[in-house]
DNA sequence: ATCTATTTTATCATATATTGATAATTTGGC
DNA sequence: GCCAAATTATCAATATATGATAAAATAGAT
């Protein structure tokens, strides 16, 4: 193994269900000598990316909250997100959850999300999960804005379902640029449905969606013009900010026009 | 230059001052031929450390957020933390704010915080931030758990004050330790105050600290007993919290008795 | 504090990956 | 479709990683 992978390989061990490793844990799992894990970590460790335990066992390091504190200060999108997101799920015709997913490389990620107070439903897309990029109103909405050769190559990273071609699946993007609106139920959470619509900023190469998500059972499709029209309002004002946001930087530490 | 190192100098350009690098720039930065630092920033890519932005920039990509988010669903103390420090924010005897920092290796940081709703003063502690691990109450309570070898480590790692020799520093630490609380004023933050007491879970290998900062103008140190009692009340419950967690766990993925 | 099992670091010859100057290619903006 | 800039590929020289083993340090128990 060479290069990043080998240090990328050791953190990738470290999950939700698996936060703590001994080196030797770790070493069977990347089948690798002890002796060269243990170097492995403590570069790791140096850098602030693991950090040592009790009972010579390893998690995750402070760094990583670190840079994630770096990229809520200074991501456009997120630093709107925090500002509408909860304000938006308040004016919601009825309960629901706010969410707002970005393309991150070939992944689609909830960056911000909110809930009216009474929405109880737990929903799949929270801040930090990496979602299907071709499942459910926020994923196509952001894939929608993204066109030519680099959609295709988005989709080559991906199955499509059985059943869909690829050819069918770009038709349903084109008509959810067109509508500027992407509705799904059923497709991420069971019993639940959702709304998304297009944000986006060219200059900052940000392409993302705000989507609201409510219960199947009492939502009645008579609102969808209402819901339609405040997210895009909202997705308009978040639109602003982040040019804002790029005019304020610009020149500074930003691309040039 | 090798090993990880090759990949962190890089990523340490990274702050929320320049949030977006071109490869030049980088190149230039860490004194490295542009066709080097492309490879290095390509394996970051790929492993989504990094992201290519507009204009041709780079910045910090989803993999710290993602990791950010296991460490939150993880980490006992981050839990017990979002439990129970808005909460305290709420009944102390007066409008302030609550944090919750642990050692982090040879740093402290913050990893949770809240604030009475009528606080407004700015602190330096939030959540990411790596604070000096001699400065301030919160701090302080943290190293006076620390003893030994491991604190001598600790102390090489950092420049104390001018004026303070290390026993004496120590001296200080013991005190601490006896009265299980740390007060200090105009130490991190101009015209705040702050009181610590320390929380730690030895089978974890947690060593941290509560604290609660006020105004030190509108602050009358009769208060004292009460906010005392009240931080280690709350440190108890945390205390509490985590060993539950680790009993949970342990025979799972955490370290035996 | 002393002992002991375990974890962690150091050593070193070999194989391998990195390096950087340059050339070839791709990309994005008009 | 054109052009400048960004990105990737190439390749020989060289520095670095590797892994088996030995030495040292550490933590747990007595």
């Amino acid at each position: 193994m060479a290069g990043f992978d080998r240090y990328s390989n050791v953190l990738r061990l470290f999950s939700a269900d698996q936060s703590s490793l001994t080196v030797a844990q770790m070493a069977k799992a990347v089948r690798l000598p002890t002796s060269t894990v243990y170097r492995t970590v403590r570069e790791l460790v140096a850098s602030g990316f693991l950090e040592s335990a009790a009972g010579s066992y390893f998690r995750l390091g402070p760094t990583f909250i670190e840079y994630n504190r770096t990229i809520n200060q200074t991501d456009p999108l997120i630093l709107s997100g925090d500002e509408h997101l909860q304000q938006l799920a308040d004016v919601l015709p009825q309960p629901g959850a706010t969410v707002l997913a970005r393309l991150y490389g070939n992944q689609v990620m909830c960056v911000a999300d909110a809930r009216s107070p009474s929405f109880r439903h737990d929903t799949s897309f929270q801040r930090g999960v990496p979602m299907p990029i071709t499942r459910g109103a926020t994923s196509r909405a952001i894939l929608a804005q993204v066109r030519g050769k680099r959609l295709d190559r988005l989709l080559l990273s991906t199955e499509l379902e059985s059943g869909v071609s690829r050819q069918g699946f770009k038709q349903e993007l084109k008509q959810i640029r067109r509508a500027r609106l992407s509705v799904t139920r059923n497709e991420v959470d069971q019993g639940l449905v959702g709304y998304a619509v297009p944000v986006s900023n060219r200059s900052l190469g940000i392409e993302a969606s705000l989507s609201c998500i409510f219960s199947d059972i009492d939502h009645s499709p008579d609102w969808a013009t209402e819901i339609a029209e405040i997210l895009w309002s909202s997705a308009k004002r978040m639109e602003d900010d982040m040019q804002h946001a790029f005019e304020r930087i610009a020149g500074n530490s930003k691309p040039p026009s």
